[in-house]
DNA sequence: CGATTTTGACCGGCGC
DNA sequence: GCGCCGGTCAAAATCG
């Protein structure tokens, strides 16, 4: 038939019902989280400099490398279920190879392997007292001396912009902007503050870097 | 044998 | 309108 000549051309069709324009479109993330996990000389080391496992298993579908970065980024899909579309994007951050930014998209449409209790409930309840606030802090900051967990709408630049408030090594995954906003940047939790993200997405993700945590040095 | 990883190519969106 | 960049898929190779 036709040769290699007509293989482009049969590219395209093919490529329109393996994916379909609709998957292209999805160009912005619209529901996406982002988190910074800064790993140790040794935290990262669980896999060369993979990303640290959650409860889940990811399958590598790709790799790129990124304008101005001068480390590639990992593309990963959900392989603990076959209809799961939970992706997540693994990248270091340029300005601090120790701090891996993992973006995800998309949600798990079943629940983890190893589901998942929440130790912690603290993103909940803002209105906490004070004691809450110090005690929570606290509690995040002890184990997870080397994580920084940071979520927001679509914006990671704040690694790049003013460098990693390093010496923050706290997990900042709750929606609770008036625990924190007393020292940190209120400009970056008026950003959280707007995030659509719902506690069960909350909930996975936090879950997964407990669990993940205590594999980290602290 | 199955699952996962690696690499290249293609396409769509966005910016200039 | 053109070019650049990012994101995804597919096939092949590798590892457990």
């Amino acid at each position: 038939m036709d040769g290699p000549t007509s293989a482009q051309e049969d590219l395209k069709p093919s490529h329109d019902h393996k994916i379909g324009p609709a998957t292209y479109k999805k160009r912005k993330m619209v529901d996406s989280t982002v988190v910074r996990v800064r790993v140790g000389g040794d935290g990262g080391k669980q896999k060369g400099e993979g990303p640290p496992s959650d409860s889940w298993s990811w399958r590598k579908y790709g790799q790129k490398p990124i304008k101005g970065s001068p480390y590639p980024r990992g593309y990963y899909k959900c392989s603990t279920s076959k209809g799961c579309s939970a992706k997540k994007q693994v990248e270091k951050c340029r300005t601090d190879a120790s701090v891996l930014i993992i973006t995800y998209t998309s949600s798990h449409n079943h629940p983890g392997p190893e589901f998942i209790h929440c130790p912690i409930v603290t993103a909940n309840n803002t209105q906490q007292p004070t004691t809450k606030s110090t005690d929570a802090t606290t509690e995040l900051q002890s184990p997870l001396k080397e994580e920084v967990v940071e979520k927001f709408h679509e914006q990671q630049h704040i690694c790049d912009e003013e460098g990693p408030p390093i010496g923050c090594p706290c997990i900042v995954i709750s929606p609770a902007p008036n625990s924190f906003n007393e020292n940190v940047d209120d400009d970056f939790f008026d950003d959280l503050e707007e995030l659509p993200i719902s506690t069960s997405w909350t909930g996975l993700v936090r879950s997964s870097f407990f669990d993940e945590r205590v594999l980290l040095p602290s």
